[in-house]
DNA sequence: AATGAATGAGTTTTCATTCAT
DNA sequence: AATGAATGAAAACTCATTCAT
């Protein structure tokens, strides 16, 4: 519906908006950049009116470092009318009127987030910064823009809210890793192509990994076993294929388990690495280096076997 | 009790309270204390001896400009032993006696399990069945089998007591790590042994592994930190030794940090597999195959296959 | 309502909403709230309401360079109200209305005892009878009627509750009190009205004595320094007015200080009678003795008594 | 007994010269000045041996602001040693000996302190720094250098060792106080020798004072009677004396308690002011200027009354 | 008599969850 | 459906008092 759409835009985008203040300058240096502030009057409101909406939408993407307030704003705009020698009262008016009708429109074509998700993305946000005990249902709702009841209208309880939360994501990760699974490719090409999605997957949920491997053992050992469970579920699937190629000879006689295992600790510990570098970098960038490693070790042996590197 | 037998056990208290410094204020009160000089002969001859050791270990914090050696005080309790009509002869033995016993009470002592070390036990009892903050002051004092008042005697907080806990075992780990990486073995032949002190840490300490890896992020980042730190500081010594084997050609040139963090999590990724065993063998007994996919891959390349890259 | 009475009705809830502030994020949550353009017509003209007050008020902080008026938002009400199909007209007498209602609800309206108040009463109740330090926030909920947690949503801790209980009571005495040295009277006037201010002051506040000026120095030296700070702050008009007297010949030479000081006690011991008295009359009874000794000492100078001095 | 005295000296004064360091540099640059440390290497042991001793006095006669550790010292003792190119160990071994023995010596003139007394002391300190509730009976115990159990000996609990200590010494105050009202003076003679006793009092026992009049309420409102009740026990005997002087028209015609209440106010009032100085001169000071107002009034008559002044 | 380790009742404070509006 | 004020169970922590040595 209409009306509703704009509502939960302009709310999400102003709570959001609501929290940059600790990141101090970051706003304001932002808003300066980027606005076109010759033409007339009524261009230039029309530019403030865009623009401001234009950043919710980054902050929507995530692209802005935090949230924005209103009042944030405010003392902008009226730097930028006193500059352009417009009434400042009138300026913000005008900037006001934009933004409504400005709204309106970008909003018809907007997936408005629901609610659910709304939760969801605040969880998420709450839990991968402050880990499960530490995180308020509270700051969940105020970050989500909803009432504490409401959130528990759509989830049971905190632990339910983190566990959907976890497994949502977790699906996602199973779907691509099963696809890859059920594929006809050769072990060694199998295995670099989960290595791969795996990495995309926390390329793209950055947050999300503390909370599944690192929260996971306290809320009740579902999360903890979720995980394990849905990576372990398709391993037959593997461990036939690497049977088939131990036999073939094309893998050594090491135990399976032991080898699944430490490949997914050496990929645990590269997501470490890239963690502890504040996620500079694309985590699939490492992914060579990690084949390599895995595949014929770290010791070079090239001096008698050339087939390599 | 001959001389050399006496010099042995004072050499060997005074190191030993020299690692007494980290529980807080023990060797403050040492220093504190009084010089008492009166009461029974008993009393005054284990005055003399704390004084004399809150001297001797102030000079050995570097607090005093010189050293002082035991010879020097010889006659102040010569003087105070002829004062006290008590035969210097037997004063003074009586002395060296209380210092020998004093520090063997305080450190070497635990004929009963301490209080302090009944706590921490159940401390780890707790802290690794529940987690951080699902364990309860409260269960911990119980299953230790004292009052809460008496914990909080003993540290300062939860927090406290968990980082004790954590930190106190982590301090082994490091000590035979640091030892390993002092040594003068070759690179693959450190990286083994490194790799089988860790195995044979966690076989000895198994209850503990999931508070130092997996509890850490939590409180307040000081854990996590320390396993971390502990770990890192000694590596631009391990970096050295693999730069200079890599220019040998003996390591392939793939980033260390990687490699490192992989090599890590790999070994934890094992340690998951034995905890999902419940450890129902001995961890050492992996080492050789994680050895051998780390060093060489779980590749097979000794039949030139010609599938692979 | 016609217009003067909307004018009217504006001007008195912007007075009011601008003493609103120190309910901590009382306003500021005003601010940050959204502007919501969906939703039943009612609730539209609540937000605008709303978010018309909010830069209104940043106006009247000075964080804006010029001050908006009503009238230059009427076009953008006017916009809006077209856009949403509501008479232009009807909207914008709406959103005044819910203006002033907003600011009657939030200020004036407590028509039953607000929550507060009640934890508030119960406070002064316990602290009076027990002192800070043995009243147990347990016991004031109760006698408030509420729970312990609805307490703590209202004050951050048994020391803030305290604090600002008697802040808030002594702001009313200050008040009083400024009112009195800022007036034009000669002196032994403006010190006559003073101390019955006093009077006045603790015959309507009975309980409060003990809690200002004997609770005091615990509450970390906080509420001791406010009473005599606030009673302080004025001294140097007082001081002023009696250093000119005291030219005047009108009062003695004796230090300032010292009689002030002296003065103040007098006024307790006097309040400390009538609490022995269990306040079993009006306090103010007490003024014209209190004014004669002050004034002209208990001796009875009229009749040339030789056995003095 | 010899050894209990020195016992007690030596550890009361170690005890008490163990709180220093929160005064920085009160110490250091104290130690440092008036020690002759010219002579032979026997006298400068001598000179430091008794100037550690003569600390202890000092120290005990409240003349320091604190108290001094032993470790305090040694760096001292150390950097003179060096200076004086005496062996830092033979040094110091020295200056303990110099110490024994001198203890003895000084000791056996010195009155000890009882148990209780250092009790008291100690009581006395804490309590009036913190207050009753936050006083801690365990540092109670530790200033006064015993155990807490010891003290637990000699008061039946907190509660009984505050009443004691207060009572004592408002008995005091009570023998002075009759000792006037016995008397057979003229009410304003006795009246000025009441307020001079009540000035002295609280200039012999400045931190006495919070404890008497501003904690009283608390405990168990004992306290609080009982200063009042003190007080007021002779009250009848000054009512005769001041009924017979209003008789006589010496005494203007207002009510005997408010006056009374108001006088003992007033003076409360200039020992705030006192304390507020830092009871940085004698109370007694005040006494002149608190007679002529309470007794004349501070409004000035003089321009038709020659007899006053 | 003296001690200080041990104790647990009693406090403050937090926060997930409910429910009237 | 949405809200957020109200709640109280549960947790951390303190400290006067006891009691075995």
């Amino acid at each position: 519906m209409n009306h509703e759409n704009k509502q939960q835009a302009v709310r999400s985008m102003l709570k959001k908006l609501s929290q940059v203040k600790r990141e101090e300058g970051g706003l304001k240096s932002f808003v300066m950049r980027s606005i076109r502030l010759d033409g007339s009057e009524e261009e230039i409101l029309e530019e403030m009116a865009q623009w401001f909406l234009a950043v919710r939408d980054l902050s929507k993407q995530g692209a802005l470092p935090s949230r924005f307030s209103l009042s944030e704003f405010i003392p902008v705009f009226c730097r930028i009318a006193e500059d352009k020698n417009i009434g400042a009262d009138r300026f913000f008016s005008g900037v006001l009127e934009k933004m409504v009708l400005e709204s309106e429109e970008v909003l018809r074509g907007a997936p408005k987030p629901s609610t659910k998700d709304k939760i969801l993305d605040a969880a998420l946000d709450v839990f991968s910064e402050k880990g499960f005990h530490l995180a308020t249902v509270d700051e969940i709702a105020e970050r989500a823009g909803v009432g504490k009841g409401t959130l528990y209208r759509y989830f049971a309880n905190k632990e339910t809210l983190f566990n959907e939360l976890v497994q949502l994501r977790l699906d996602e990760l199973e779907k691509s890793a099963m696809a890859i699974l059920d594929g006809e490719d050769d072990v060694l090409t199998m295995i670099t192509k989960y290595l791969r999605v795996y990495f995309e997957f926390f390329d793209q949920n950055q947050r999300l990994y503390r909370l599944i491997v690192q929260e996971g053992l306290d809320v009740g050992d579902q999360v903890q076993d979720l995980y394990f469970k849905k990576v372990m579920r398709r391993i037959p699937l593997l461990k036939r294929k690497i049977y088939g190629a131990r036999q073939q000879g094309l893998l050594k006689d090491v135990d399976f388990h032991t080898v699944f295992y430490g490949v997914m600790g050496f990929m645990h510990g590269v997501i470490q690495k890239w963690l502890a570098r504040d996620c500079s970098y694309s985590l699939v960038e490492e992914l060579p280096g990690v084949v390599e490693v895995l595949f014929y070790g770290f010791v070079n042996t090239s001096k008698f076997v050339e087939s390599q590197n």
